[in-house]
DNA sequence: ATCTCAAATTTGTCTAGACATCTATACCAT
DNA sequence: ATGGTATAGATGTCTAGACAAATTTGAGAT
């Protein structure tokens, strides 16, 4: 397997041409997730290209998401991951949505703050008024599925912290204060590129899209307890919708 | 400004530092949306790099979306679009769900052929049956806001695409067969990298994520009559979920 | 056996230069 | 004026080589 048969000068690059086939072996499970590709000085000798060639070619589908460079290590075909765990998880449409149970997770951190401009809004107190701040890593099957912002007044709910703490859940500590049915006013969807930080809580390459949902939680009398602000990871979950929610 | 004390040898790449300096500057209005960079050759002397550390800078602002680059032109600043636009935009929250009526909008191809196995099973009927696609451009404010692929089985409706291209609308179309009144069934939502053709219609980068949902609508009696695929360019678009639609 | 440290391996960065390809401009012929 | 064509200017691709940084491996000391 030394002649890989690139054709040059055919007006597609040769990276691309690169790229292409490097995909197709991993599509077609030549190369198992997981697995090694050969190093870059390797694959430039079997290809008769230039080792730049080649990690222009890698760094595509590193970008692609399809695979995952390490330095000193080598570079490895990205473990799948939209199989049946999409299937199992597009059952949790209501929590996925609702952001209340999840099949696991963590807490990071929960701190107090004055509502920004955004927060407020959403919550309709005014800008400024302390709000308690949970943060949540989201996880499924040992994967981290997402990390969420959760806003409460603080006005409304000054033990909430000590109460998470208690009991390490944000709907059990809401029941215990009282607040045991609230319902899901709107949530917004949309895309964005990861930042560092929810990058890494997420072990996605911090180049892939994230899902990002905005929420608001309102009691039984229609009034905000909580706005909620999530992202996810775009390649291990998928949003499901349904009228009868 | 020849000198633009870069610091060699700090563990900080020269790219880094020169892709941070420039997304100051487009941050901080010095350049502005639309402008032109330096050419490349120019910032390089600039920086007093070499021309390929320029590239390696300008490509992570163009993967993450801040600056287009048009090969023989130049790199420009892209323009921001989450403005009022996405407020505005908002209102539209059902049509963007039912992927019915549009602001505006472009036939682009009218086509049949057998269906995929995706597609037979949303429209329950077996794999390789034959279904009308279509797919369409839609727009607002004149800017593609999303590329959608409609599937509808060829034997229930099969004058459907002479009707759409008479009627030049899908939902009219639609009720001249008599199926006036369909509703949605489900709605997925993801996120995922471009393709090619449908970055270029949509007029965003390759590298941003755009917004997929897919789904089903129904007729009254509850069967399937179109299954639709839609891309939607991500930072033009937010899709809202209220529980009462 | 275990620990330490040097060497080898592998990816990351930077420079240098050549040519290709695309775009806009200016000039010339009609 | 119009249309084509040459030219300059911009980004795109490819090669070549050197060194840096991170990781793994293995030899040697204990």
């Amino acid at each position: 397997m030394t002649d890989q048969d690139l054709s040059r000068g055919t007006g597609t690059a040769l990276w691309r041409q690169i790229a292409e086939r490097l995909k197709r072996d991993i599509v077609s499970g030549t190369h198992q997730p997981g697995d090694r590709l050969p190093t870059e000085l390797r694959m430039a000798e079997e290809f008769s290209v230039n080792r730049h060639t080649i990690r222009r070619a890698v760094a595509a589908l590193a970008e692609q998401g399809l695979v995952r460079i390490e330095q000193g290590r080598g570079t490895f075909v990205q473990e799948s991951v939209i199989d049946y765990r999409v299937k199992k998880r597009t059952r949790f449409s209501e929590n996925v949505l609702g952001h209340r149970r999840e099949p696991s997770g963590k807490l990071l951190a929960i701190r107090e703050e004055p509502a920004e401009e955004a927060v407020a809004k959403a919550l309709e107190i005014r800008k400024g008024t302390m709000v308690v701040v949970v943060e949540r890593l989201g996880e499924a099957d040992g994967r981290p599925l997402s990390v969420a912002s959760h806003y409460f007044p603080k006005g409304r709910f000054p033990s909430l912290p000590d109460t998470i703490r208690d009991t390490g859940s944000i709907s059990l500590a809401m029941e215990r204060l009282g607040v045991g049915d609230y319902t899901r006013k709107v949530t917004r969807v949309t895309a964005r590129t990861a930042r560092a930080a929810d990058a890494q809580l997420l072990q996605q390459s911090p180049n892939k899209p994230i899902l990002l949902t905005e929420g608001v939680n309102v009691d039984a009398t229609g009034r905000p307890v909580e706005y909620s602000v999530a992202r996810w990871a775009s390649d291990r979950v998928q949003i499901v919708f349904e009228p009868g929610t």
